[in-house]
RNA sequence: GGCCCCUUCGUCUAGCGGCCUAGGACGCUGCCCUCUCAAGGCAGAGAUCACGGGUUCGAAUCCCGUAGGGGCCGCCA
């Protein structure tokens, strides 16, 4: 049979790191078995719909390459999947429902203000609350209604939501392709809203009735439904339809090991793509929280993933998610990239105060030990200019053995050295450089580390001092030096 | 509160009864190399496998319990 999966967010107006590994999962699935991957957008909330926000899903898809075989703007015979379009379905198999008493009509109004817990209202639920205001206790008291009774309530207009109606007794099992067996009571389980008052229907029905007629071979999603599929499982049961194999994911956590959220930081795709790091690196990275290869193998390319992936080596325990290994990891992709394509993903984070500095020399330059291009810019400000002081005490190095004097007498030489050069290249100052040192019976290292500070103004550089020297230029290397010299006569 | 799920180095994880005096990766520390730092190479610190009981000749691996964490119990998904 072939492998049908789908990808199902609802419109929240971005994408979500943890629903973007959802996708990548499912994907990955569909495409490592020659299946199909459908896009199904889950709009059923008409309170809270985000504007624009079908548009972010699509882009996201887009730029991370997870593209889909149906769906919305794909057209085929079984498209479109959006589900504010297909309420008819919903209604049609709720009908069903209500015809073989699997479902009943409920017609109880929405809870009295005054019954609300005081200060309870922690957090106040996006829109929607006229109408989505819970029945607090609600008791099954509809699903007991004579047939007259009802339809009294409907001749007189009176509104209505449908609820599954569920035998609370025994139990209902269903085997979790991670979890394994999951067993609750039937009693634990609600008469669970299927239509709303509004007509459109809830997730917890759209989803069955589309997976179903979509054909998904493989649900899955967050391990947040596992507890509620019993009441989907039910759900097939009455309507006589197989279900699928499902796949709950495990969550992905925040530094704080609570569920990620915005408070703790970047959580949306967006977030990661701004501050530069790769769609690859991302999926690479996602792909790993929750799965491994069975091998040592970290870096993957998609195509790698592709090959590799396998829901069997999905586990179950949550996963936290480490900004600082995802960085690693786009430093390696990057590493990867081809040089214009580095320089391509640089050239927006270089401030332009470097317009005088040859960028492609410096991306070339710093490919190598970039991680996130948004640190770019502090990574390079020096080269624009030297602002505020660096200290003197930086010339003074352990390790290449390098004394304030000894430094002034280098600085003063290299000036000599350097405005006698006849060619300004690389190599040309690397070679002047060495044999300096070679006269002086200097360690090259020693050589270096005053011409990187008076140049730099600092210890750590993203490039090698000649690199810089390069860079900058003969005339202000000859200003940069004369500043070094000051400072270490100043001091 | 009721129910469901989870629990191996700081983090991601390997492990599916003996190969584990628990392996890899990120991060951290040190060394080497190099035009400094970084990168790269090497090395090291870091986990009494949440805890307590079993089962077994033998348990991180199986069973039971406890604790901690997460999730669900919405006319949200």
């Amino acid at each position: 049979m072939q492998v049908r999966t789908r990808f199902a967010p609802s419109p929240t107006g971005y994408m979500h790191i943890g629903n973007l590994r959802t996708a990548l999962y499912a994907w990955l699935h569909a495409r490592r078995n020659g299946g199909r991957f459908i896009l199904r957008i889950e709009d059923t909330d008409q309170a809270r719909l985000v504007e624009d926000s079908v548009r972010v899903i699509y882009e996201s898809l887009r730029v991370t390459g997870l593209d889909h075989d149906e769906g919305p703007d794909k057209g085929g015979p079984a498209g479109p999947y959006v589900q504010s379009e297909r309420r008819h379905i919903y209604r049609e198999y709720a009908e069903k429902l209500l015809a073989s008493g699997h479902a009943y009509r409920c017609f109880c109004g929405k809870t009295e203000k005054q019954e609300e817990p005081p200060q309870s209202e922690d957090k106040p639920r996006e829109g929607g609350e006229e109408q989505s205001a819970p029945i607090l206790g609600y008791d099954g008291r509809c699903s007991r209604l004579a047939e007259a009774e009802i339809k009294a309530n409907l001749d007189k207009g009176l509104p209505f939501v449908v609820r599954q109606r569920i035998d609370k007794e025994g139990s209902t099992s269903f085997r979790d392709f991670i979890y394994g067996d999951i067993t609750v009571d039937n009693k634990q389980l609600d008469d669970q809203i299927l239509l709303k008052r509004d007509g459109f229907p809830t997730y917890n029905f759209a989803n069955v009735v589309d997976d179903h007629l979509m054909g998904i071979t493989h649900v899955m999603r967050g391990c947040e439904y596992l507890s509620s599929t019993p009441k989907y499982v039910l759900l097939y049961k009455a309507f006589g339809w197989d279900y699928p194999e499902h796949i709950h994911l495990p969550h992905i956590l925040g530094p704080s090991g609570r569920k990620l959220s915005k408070r703790e930081g970047s959580v949306a795709l967006s977030d990661f793509l701004d501050k530069g790091y790769l769609p690859e690196a991302i999926l690479n990275y996602i792909a790993l929280l929750g799965w491994n290869p069975g091998t040592e193998q970290e870096y993957f390319t998609i195509p790698d993933l592709i090959k590799t992936f396998d829901v069997a080596r999905i586990g179950k325990a949550p996963a936290t998610f480490d900004e600082v290994k995802l960085a690693w990891l786009n430093g390696q992709h990057i590493k990867a990239l081809p040089a214009e394509k580095a320089h391509g993903l640089f050239a927006r984070f270089y401030p332009p105060e470097l317009s005088g500095v040859d960028l492609n020399r410096l991306s070339s330059h710093i490919q190598g030990k970039v991680e996130k291009p948004c640190d770019i810019p502090a990574m390079v400000s020096f080269l624009a200019g030297l602002e505020g002081t660096y200290s003197p005490e930086l010339f003074v190095n352990k390790k290449n053995k390098t004394t304030r004097e000894g430094c002034l007498a280098a600085l003063g030489d290299l000036k000599g050295v350097l405005s006698a050069l006849p060619a300004w290249d690389h190599p040309s100052i690397l070679a002047a450089l060495t044999a300096y040192g070679g006269e002086k019976g200097l360690k090259t290292g020693a050589v270096m580390w005053p011409l990187r500070i008076a140049l730099s103004g600092r210890a750590v550089t993203p490039t090698g001092a000649v690199e810089i020297a390069e860079l900058l230029g003969r005339e202000e290397v000859l200003r940069r030096l004369d500043l070094g010299m000051d400072k270490l006569r100043s001091a």
